[in-house]
DNA sequence: GAATCCAATACAGTATTCTATATCACAACT
DNA sequence: AGTTGTGATATAGAATACTGTATTGGATTC
């Protein structure tokens, strides 16, 4: 199932990771269990609020109800705060760098000659574009474009896009398909959509 | 009872008190059942945390993150921008309508036994809702969803759930498929995070 | 006094969380 | 090869969230 919460939850996972406390760990200080946890964050299973509220109590945040109006100053503070050394240029809107990373495609196919992952990138790309992204997947995708970029004329170049051709379209299905719960009927192939 | 979720729990019944809105209109809005929210605002249980976000968001508020540290801060600048009379719009967010779709959809599941087309409905509108939608578009995602709620119920339900049910996918397709390269509202709402 | 709208409460049934324990596969390191 | 730490998973059972429906008593307004 799609949940609501799936942003916070994520978002409580990258704290955690990023200060490198185990599952395990974490499990302690919060007073769950480790298997609870793991299927919380892989979104098997949906937490109930005091659960997931010792969660984040045990990585040092707070829970907090803000109105809509004004969640985006609220996550400037936040980010301002929260990586003060982190260089991440916010400089590019992703409309751009997706744009670039179409023009880099089409250059590649133009060059090398047209192939089944390259056609792969580029039809997922123009997928993702216009998703909204969350910062973690906007994230994957840009260092898969950099990527791309970094190999675009190396010599071994076939077998990086193939993989960046497959990574991209993992992202793509995760997304389309969000659903890890339900029992797949069996007309859904495992692949591409069905859409026709 | 007291739990950690008391205060947040009492904040949200404030704010909805504050606003004039009964449970009952609450709880169409939020997709819960009126005796449902009078237990959750009255601590004889414990919201899921996916429940108490489709309460805060009928609510126009955000539930966020925020480090410990920063939680003073946050305050004031809720608190600075207090709700004198703060009202809801009576027309509907697109999440919320998402939202009460699929609850629709799980209830017809529930009732009637899932089909294929109450299932690729189901994956789709998950779909559609992560997505940034034209006007044109979301009105006639509004309008199926419409059609959809009418004939819940009715004998020939099929053949309009099966029509519903291609209709949202051919309008997933023409997203996920666009023909030509097209530009779109870059346009990022409550996603957020800080980053590791 | 009747008619409304409100919140609280009851109750039966289903679905899900949550605990507790254990295991598995995959790393990295000794 | 063995140890250790990681996250994912399995299973079984107790607890409880959640739905739906219905009723209650209180406060209004006509």
């Amino acid at each position: 199932m799609a949940y609501q919460s799936e942003n916070l939850i994520a978002q409580a996972r990258e704290i955690r990771e990023a200060s490198r406390v185990s599952q395990r760990a974490l499990s302690e200080r919060a007073g769950l269990t480790q298997s609870h946890i793991s299927q919380i964050e892989s979104g098997k299973m949906e937490p109930g609020l005091s659960s997931f509220i010792d969660l984040t109590r045990a990585l040092d945040l707070e829970v907090m109800l803000v109105p809509k109006k004004l969640v985006p100053a609220v996550l400037g503070l936040v980010k301002a705060q929260a990586t003060p050394d982190m260089h991440i240029h916010a400089g590019q809107p992703n409309d751009k760098r997706f744009a670039r990373a179409e023009r880099l495609v089409k250059k590649m196919k133009h060059l090398y000659g047209s192939s089944a992952d390259l056609d792969r990138i580029e039809d997922t790309l123009r997928f993702l574009r216009r998703v909204n992204l969350r910062d973690q997947e906007m994230q994957l995708v840009r260092e898969l474009i950099a990527r791309l970029e970094r190999y675009q004329a190396s010599a071994q170049a076939a077998p990086v896009v193939r993989d960046i051709a497959q990574n991209l379209q993992r992202l793509r299905n995760s997304i389309a398909h969000p659903a890890p719960s339900e029992p797949r009927p069996a007309y859904s192939l495992d692949d591409g959509d069905a859409d026709a």
